[in-house]
DNA sequence: GAGACTTTCCGAACGCGTTCGAAAAGTAAC
DNA sequence: GTTACTTTTCGAACGCGTTCGGAAAGTCTC
């Protein structure tokens, strides 16, 4: 893993590849054909090498995603932040959230670290900041920053992996059989519902638990419906106003401060 | 895709394979070697069978993990709730996450749908259930659970990302040197962090962003706390008091609920 | 120039998930 | 028994990520 810089006057074989070519030929790549087909193999043939070269400029395909990511993050401009801390945090995880939810191929690579690469630290500490600027401990501060983080990188993995499954069925259904044809699956299919979405209904409908029998008709709407910034400010509202229940309880009396 | 039951009377080749006796051969696989042995030829031949046998009674490996975790939903004891609604949802969340949290390959299966298999439905039930008996709208309960499966899904897998990460570093750093020598890097290994844990701090402390700054010593610390309680417990007071709030404001005057 | 040293590059190979088409092994109809 | 049909099984093969050992291509020292 050399440096960037090829530097003169080194010892060893010059070298004929460098990571930021190997990062704009995986660009051009994914620009070109899509990200599914950003693969070790095509990487290195776009840019000029053998795929065994890639290894030594990058540890392994996960870590070439990550930097791409962080690549991009950098990219990304950075907002102007409201000045109220509470509404300062909610800027920063959104910012999280749309940052990457742009990635359709985020899947393989958000679980990885705990949080972004350089480029995106700035908002880990806007809303770190935001929470002690609301009276939070610096634990507390890292908590709520914690807790706000699984809950985007939650909602994102799972779209993002439903959006997946979603598209591989339809692919799956339309290359066997029933091309242009309709009527097929009933009315599921002219009401925008697919076989799949038809299939989860019955299943609910015939689980014999009453609220979700109860929904199984309006089930693929509501999941699918969009509450991120709904969720966000609730947890945030929750968790500033147990932050604070701690610190009371701390200074004075151990008193409970869930209101029954 | 065949039934369970071989079912005599029927035409064609009779099977020498089942679902069954593949989601058996897979555990004891599991049991014997680990999760990470368990691979399709693997599995093949502990089952006695052609690879490529396999995929007449799973579809993928994808389908062959969720069938696998469903199964072991399916033992998993189902817990007395209590009988206060927010107090349910606080107990049926954690049923989820706990069951969930003993599975290290959960990564791979997680982001497929949008719940777990019908074995755990009744999860689902219960928080909606809980919803409904705090006051919310049907909508409102299935938005609350969603916030709450994206909550404890993201913290599952990120923490079983970061964890699995760790391992492969260790494991990698363990093969290549050092191995029972001490104070190569400083007293960063002694006092329980890795050179990893060390680099980050660096990164922290050398990023210009004060809070950040502040806290790099403390981080590996900070970040590893097991903080999925509390912050359950305070999203789903904020979700709960949004939802009465937006009730509030749907009856009589649309007056902002935040607290400013 | 000859050799040591260092770094980069790459061909061969492994095990992986998966697809495809043909072979195998039954039942049903004649 | 022969033929048709159906279902299951499997061998061959593809592209994948990755490891390993050595070849290539420079600089540095004599």
């Amino acid at each position: 893993m050399p440096g960037p810089t090829p530097s003169r006057g080194r010892t060893g074989r010059p070298p004929r590849t460098s990571r930021a070519q190997i990062l704009e030929a995986a660009w051009r790549l994914i620009d070109r054909d899509g990200w599914q087909k950003l693969t070790m193999r095509r990487l290195a043939a776009e840019a000029g090498a053998a795929p065994t070269t890639l290894y030594h400029h990058v540890r392994d395909r996960d870590d070439l995603l990550t930097q791409l990511l962080d690549d991009y993050a950098a990219r990304v401009p950075r907002p102007e932040l409201p000045e109220d801390p509470q509404e300062r945090i909610v800027a920063a995880a959104t910012a999280m959230h749309d940052s990457l939810a742009a990635w359709p191929w985020i899947v393989e690579v958000l679980t990885a670290g705990d949080f972004m690469g350089d480029s995106a630290l700035w908002m880990v500490e806007s809303i770190v900041q935001g929470a002690v600027d609301c009276g939070c401990t610096p634990e507390q501060a890292v908590d709520l920053y914690r807790s706000l983080w699984y809950y985007t990188a939650g909602e994102i993995l799972v779209r993002a992996g439903t959006a997946r499954r979603r598209a591989e069925r339809e692919e799956r259904e339309g290359r066997e059989g029933n091309e242009g044809r309709e009527g097929n699956e009933g009315d599921a299919a002219s009401s925008g519902f697919s076989a799949y979405d038809e299939s989860v209904r019955r299943r609910l409908a015939g689980s014999g638990l009453p609220h979700l029998s109860g929904l199984a008709d309006r089930w693929p709407r509501l999941v699918t419906r969009e509450t991120y910034p709904e969720g966000l400010r609730a947890f945030v509202d929750g968790l500033l106003s147990h932050a604070r229940g701690a610190a009371r309880n701390a200074r004075g009396a151990p008193r409970n401060p869930r209101q029954g």
